[in-house]
DNA sequence: TTGCCCTTGTAACTCAGTTGCATGGGTGCT
DNA sequence: AGCACCCATGCAACTGAGTTACAAGGGCAA
């Protein structure tokens, strides 16, 4: 998948694109860097470059979840389809969201405006049900 | 508009809420500072401090742009309806889209999570028009 | 007058992300 | 082999948007 997109599939890029397409949610470059030094020896300044890395090749996206941390989700391909993000206001919490929901029409867009629209991303705020529970 | 959303309106409050809403597109802090800076003394601190009480109080909207520095838009009110942003990858111009291209269902996503769902925001994100000109 | 709350200022801090430079492995050319 | 070059990684120092701690001043009420 790596080799596909242009990207020399060295054995740090591969533990942290593993490690992204494993989580659930969108995870920190922190989190990512905490986790993949576990297994293999791993620098702060790689990891920032992998994902710049990974982020302008599309593999992976850049996400903002409401704090200074972004954070960082697989790219859209068969296994991962384009969906949209929720963020706990209270938690900061960023999950995914099932995927085709929210149908938007890039077309319709790029038929209007001058600009190449060439990615879209939606995030929902609210509260999530584990923080409302907790009330 | 700044007292109907409880926020005590002081000259400074007024003068970064101001130039918000005459900015035709979302401004980053720093960008406030220098621009308010040249009619009333003001202090960066006092600037985040605004900010953060205007983004809680739902009159601004806080937005990532790709870049290091937030931007600072017009909160939804009858005067600025809800409208997606385009981001220029090149350029990094952040803009506002016209609003209601992009209806949103809300409601549908709310019916099927127990998140309480307060809010959405949708970025393009592609190559500005003037970015493709100069290529 | 006194006490309290609220707004603002100043300085110092935080920390996610970046830059500069060194190192070392692989590849290709002579 | 010997050499040059590119590329991935590491280390240390830096950047800068945003935050915290604390002091100062104004307004208002008891």
């Amino acid at each position: 998948m790596l080799s596909k997109n242009g990207v020399e599939p060295t054995p740090l890029r591969k533990a942290v694109f593993r490690f992204i397409g494993h989580e659930s949610r969108p995870v920190s470059a922190i989190e990512i860097l905490e986790t993949v030094r576990k297994q293999v020896t791993l620098n702060k300044v790689t990891v920032y470059r992998i994902l710049d890395l990974l982020v302008e090749k599309r593999l992976v996206k850049r996400l903002y979840a409401g704090d200074r941390a972004l954070r960082y989700g697989m790219g859209r391909s068969a296994r991962h389809p384009e969906h949209a993000h929720f963020v706990c206001r209270q938690c900061g919490q960023m999950e995914c969201l099932a995927a085709g929901d929210f149908p938007l029409d890039t077309k319709a867009l790029q038929a209007r405006t001058r600009h190449t629209v060439e990615d879209v991303d939606i995030r929902f705020e609210g509260i999530c049900a584990s923080c409302l529970d907790s009330r």
